[in-house]
DNA sequence: TCATAAAATTTACGCGCGTAAAGTTTTTAA
DNA sequence: TTAAAAACTTTACGCGCGTAAATTTTATGA
């Protein structure tokens, strides 16, 4: 390929017959180049192996092409699935993304801000931890770097915000399991890092309310983000003790539903509809692994093809039009039940 | 904080009282200079915000301090986490680690490569897909950048090999599920992508010949990497034509063990040690789901800890001394029982 | 055909920093 | 106390590229 050594754009240019300037245009731009300059630098390209080095442009351009991601903990296999997506769409908008996870701690969530800072990113999309975040620091750095927010929402910071329709969902599931069954208790953590918590508990209250039913919240205690161990522990003891008021367990996430399960089947307890069956148990947000517990597990799914795509959105435009909205929008999307056995 | 604008090292140095080569020297390694003028560096940092931009500094420095870290996909869980063990261990060392996915696909790998290779890190790790990888690019690539590869091996490609010793962990599985019980069938893709696959078939046959047992292995048809979907189908269909010639499965991997009991339920059957039990089912991995199955897997921990560590150990040294190890070293990690409920 | 617009070239500067060389100051050790 | 060593300052250059201004070439349309 190489017969001779290209060592920088000056070289490139040189072999391609093209003045530096030029060259420089295209990389930026291949089309606003003319078209017979544009087919001269890309026989070139595909005769020597040359590209610009990143780091002397992005030291020269007022923008780079960088993109900060940065999820809660990407351990939890629905935060590696929706940065995918995202990510995904980074790349085809032609930008470089940056994957970060914060892994459940606010200082790390805090080096990841810092280690985008010195990236100089164009924007950053980030689903904060939540209650653990350090506001005034996101905050801080979202006025200095366009910053749209998902998953998790902190009140006033950022661009934007898109998320799950809490209400809607936790409405939607507590109806079926009435309408299908003995009205749900609510199983949660007792003080959740996520604000999506918080609304799901309000969210269970009202439909419950609705349904005209007693409702029943059951919290358990722990910390972090090993849900499904938490989820098991508590379980357990409510499950030895009897202590459930009904045959119904809605959790406010599929994490802790997966321990439940757990604990049920360890306490010998058949989960789902049927006849035979002493428990109910849903989640909420269909974590990948909801199809393949056992037995499968009854959830609301979170439309997160559809937050990742207008977070995106919003960035981008913030980006390539490079005014702010003057407006924080704020966008919920709806889910949607997934009925499998085990509710 | 800041009284006056701080534009770059020059500024910096100003208001430091100390000249600008030294608080460049200072920046590269804080204990290269003089105490007192550390302390004097120190101080300023504390009271105005600059850090060195870190274009220009990559630009001319000989090497960065970026660390490539691939794997073959985020959203498996067990990958996600030995990431962020080698995440750690980059970070603590004082390097600045780049994580990325291949999603299963060999285009991915070969993006990712190419991403790395813009910019410039003074080494990677890698943990290619295997079977489906673009082994001349990847040789090239570790030729050009210092590689390790962990996890799945390449014969000869990069720097050393780090993974799990397949025939000490099947052996001790196959040990076990003999000696308890019915000798085991293996359950596997018909054609995996993970090099690890071949070598725990392998080791199958071997570890049931050395029992004086007839080896059969069921292989499942199916691509990618959606393995639980792929195990449960299969398993459905070997289960509803009561095909297994034995109450014991040994699965090729965790995921494909989630899937089978997923379908033993389904299939009403099962699934434990105890009398009461149709169906004894084994993984391999210890996933960190697999704690919470129902029943809970019985499976093989890879020494992953150990894997992260030489791994990352022997890019550093490379690194650090800038001289390649003349003789390519390959280690394998025993793998450690985990008895759980399912065999 | 020719004026005009569009695109390319030439020339030049600057981004923020690493680093080398030569000279000066401070520290160390005998 | 003094000479050597260590650390610092000053000066200077270069990394590879973006980009602006002035100039020249090429394309476009009436």
């Amino acid at each position: 390929m190489a017969e001779k050594k290209i060592r920088n754009m000056e070289d490139f240019a040189a072999v391609s017959g093209i003045s530096r300037p030029t060259v420089s245009k295209f990389f930026n731009d291949p089309n606003s180049v003319r078209k017979s300059t544009r087919e001269k630098i890309e026989a070139a390209l595909e005769k020597y192996d040359y590209r610009p080095n990143i780091y002397a442009v992005n030291q020269n351009r007022r923008q780079t092409r960088n993109i900060g991601l940065v999820v809660p903990n990407l351990t939890d296999p629905f935060f590696a699935g929706i940065a995918r997506v995202i990510e995904g769409q980074i790349i085809e908008a032609g930008y470089n993304p940056l994957l970060l996870s914060s892994h459940g701690g606010p200082d790390q969530e805090k080096a990841n801000l810092d280690s985008l800072r010195s990236i100089k990113p164009a924007g950053v999309l980030l689903a904060p931890l939540g209650r653990d975040s350090d506001i005034d620091f996101v905050k801080a750095f979202a006025e200095e770097i366009p910053t749209v927010l998902f998953d998790a929402n902190l009140e006033g910071v950022g661009e934007a915000f898109f998320g799950s329709d809490n209400a809607q969902s936790i409405d939607l599931i507590v109806e079926y399991l009435c309408r299908t069954g003995e009205p749900p208790v609510f199983f949660e953590m007792k003080n959740p890092i996520n604000p999506n918590a918080y609304k799901r508990r309000a969210a269970y209250l009202e439909a419950m309310a609705r349904q005209g039913h007693d409702p029943h919240l059951i919290q358990a205690d722990g910390e972090g983000w090993d849900f499904e161990d938490i989820g098991f522990k508590e379980a357990m003891r409510l499950l030895a003790d009897k202590q459930l008021p009904t045959n119904t367990v809605l959790c406010s996430n599929d994490r802790l539903a997966i321990g439940f399960l757990s604990a049920a089947y360890e306490s010998g307890l058949r989960v789902g509809l049927g006849a035979g069956s002493a428990l109910r148990i849903a989640g909420h947000d269909d974590h990948p692994f909801s199809r393949f517990t056992s037995p499968t597990l009854t959830t609301v799914s979170q439309d997160y093809e559809a937050i990742a795509a207008h977070s995106f959105a919003t960035i981008l435009e913030i980006i390539e039009t490079g005014v702010r909205p003057e407006t924080r929008e704020v966008a919920l999307f709806e889910g949607r039940l997934v009925m499998r056995g085990s509710a």
